[in-house]
RNA sequence: GGCCCCAUCGUAUAGCGGCCUAGUACGCUGCCCUCUCACGGCGGUAACACCGGUUCGAAUCCGGUUGGGGUCACCA
């Protein structure tokens, strides 16, 4: 604590206030992520979901999924199932909340008020909570008279209006707002990822916790909901760092009127950054999860990053299941500064985990990325050919999306073949793709061992040609592309007819 | 502006007083492998923001400076 003598206060009272944060651990941790329907999945909204996750399975406590939808403005259905969406795909499951019910139900705000009435009532009669019935104008105007900085905000002179003064104020047809009386006491508390962390008093006010219309605001629902639930590890973003003084205050009211029976433990995640030194936000593509799964991140891989921005599981291995991370994770390992989404490392991680997918498991996985060259379902014949292809293409992918560019060919006509501009060889060689034609119809086993022996005879050998000179025109030929999967692989899963159907084409538009 | 948080290679991190002439991964890059691209192998590049202090000894602890970020809503 720094010294400023002026605003300490009694230090007896502040030891009280810090006696009462939640020493819960084990099967006793009761954690939660309670994001607010709006908008698409955001990667930061879920690192902080993966962490809570990773916590609760860690410790063998409970995750709690809540609901915040107090916003009715900005608060969407689509926004909610696309949650579950992003949350079930990724596979971070909850134990008690939205979808799997519980003893604290419902789990949606927006069908709790009649419990929110009743604590603010409660509130109110403790004295906890006053009317204000100034308006925002009002306030920065007070504040320039008084010669305080209007930034500085509200400065709780409605704490003790007279009975006479609040009537005067409804007779003007005015409705109040609700404040907590805040204690004018520093308010301290050991963050979990930060350590001990203080705020002076004065440096947060009596805040606004319900509406003129009765309807209360998230910084009331949701420690009240948290109190409830019994939540004793509250991790989350860097962003509501500021707040926490405010909501300890709150905690401290709930407690005395018996809702609550502890201050639950904060831990306050890094941010989780774009490009330049601004926070990811919804702007970003690179923040939309659903944009990664497009791309073709897998579940494992992306959950790989993510756990990597603010965490690490030793000093020498980046790539690892979540079942590693679960057994390891804990907040207090947490790295408090900012990370960066690095798209490039992402997608390495990426590429890791593809590779570590058994060739069955990486051949389904690649179905729903090939949508416009597959039947639905892909017909036998797709099958099989995926099947003999996927092998040839794993360790080339570092994201699902790879695989149209790499295997479409297979699944095209050969007489619809499209070739791309830097792929197109020179006049010349047509000669080659002759040679290899008059070659290759003279091949009876038609195994890509057997392609590959012929054609290195008849142009490498025979013709002097360096490999990479005589098979680039055949790679277009045969692919359309300058980079392909391996060329005679792909000749032999594509068939000698269908091959030589293609070799000629190119020779013949040369 | 008040208050709060943060500070190791370009990026993510390891490091929790001596093992650090600072490790790993991505990136970039050289070589090898090679039908393209990858994968893989062997190298290279590059960091403790600054200034004081504590200590026999500091990237690690303390103070300050600078820089960055957040927050000060009847949004969440």
């Amino acid at each position: 604590m720094s010294a400023r003598p002026g605003l300490r206060r009694s230090p007896v009272r502040l030891q009280a206030m810090s006696a009462t944060f939640s020493t819960a651990t084990g099967t006793d941790v009761r954690v939660r992520f309670c994001p607010s329907p709006t908008g698409t999945p955001h990667v930061g909204l879920i690192r902080t979901a993966l962490f809570n996750w990773a916590y609760a399975r860690h410790t063998g406590g409970k995750l709690v999924f809540r609901i915040e939808d107090t916003d009715a403005e900005r608060d969407s259905e689509e926004s909610y199932l696309q949650l579950l969406d992003a949350l079930g795909w990724l596979g971070i499951d909850w134990d008690e909340g939205e979808g799997v019910g519980g003893p604290d139900a419902p789990y949606r705000q927006s069908q709790r008020s009649d419990i929110y009435s009743e604590v603010i009532e409660k509130l109110r009669a403790s004295g906890h909570l006053y009317e204000s019935f100034a308006t925002a104008e009002e306030i920065e105007a007070r504040n320039i008279e008084n010669g305080r900085d209007p930034k500085q905000g509200y400065d709780n002179f409605e704490r003790d209006l007279s009975e006479a003064e609040r009537d005067r104020f409804r007779a003007e047809g005015r409705a109040p707002a609700l404040r907590l009386r805040v204690p004018d006491t520093d308010l301290s508390f050991d963050d979990l990822v930060r350590g001990e962390i203080t705020f002076p008093a004065g440096s947060f006010v009596d805040f606004v916790v319900v509406r003129p219309n009765g309807i209360p605001l998230y910084t009331f629902v949701n420690p009240v909901d948290d109190a409830l639930m019994g939540i004793t590890h509250v991790l989350r973003g860097e962003d509501l760092l500021s707040s926490t003084p405010r909501q300890i205050a709150l905690y401290h009211a709930l407690i005395e009127i018996g809702l609550a029976t502890a201050i639950p433990r904060f831990g306050h995640l890094p941010y989780v950054m774009g490009d330049g030194n601004k926070k990811l936000s919804k702007r970003d593509p690179e923040s939309n999860l659903f944009l990664h799964r497009e791309r073709g991140f897998i579940p494992e891989g992306l959950l790989n990053y993510l756990s990597l921005l603010g965490w690490s599981l030793t000093h020498d291995r980046d790539v690892f299941s979540m079942d590693e991370m679960v057994a390891a994770f804990d907040v207090a390992d947490v790295n408090p500064n900012p990370a960066r989404f690095d798209v490039k490392k992402a997608e390495s991680i990426n590429g890791d985990h593809i590779r570590l997918l058994s060739v069955e498991d990486f051949t389904a996985r690649l179905v729903p990325y090939l949508g416009e060259y597959l039947a639905d379902p892909p017909t036998g014949t797709q099958q099989a050919i995926l099947r003999e292809a996927a092998p040839l293409v794993q360790e080339r992918m570092q994201l699902l999306g790879e695989a149209p560019g790499l295997l479409g060919f297979l699944f095209t006509p050969d007489d619809r073949i499209e070739y791309d501009d830097d792929a197109m060889p020179g006049a010349g060689a047509a000669l080659i793709l002759d040679a290899a034609v008059a070659e290759l119809e003279q091949l009876t086993d038609w195994s890509h061992e057997n392609i590959e022996r012929v054609l290195r005879a008849e142009l490498i050998e025979g013709g002097g040609l360096k490999p990479r000179i005589a098979f680039g025109p055949l790679r277009t030929a045969i692919s359309g592309r300058r980079i392909s999967p391996p060329l005679f692989e792909s000749m032999e899963l594509l068939g000698k007819e269908s091959s030589i159907a293609r070799l000629s084409r190119l020779a013949s538009r040369l």
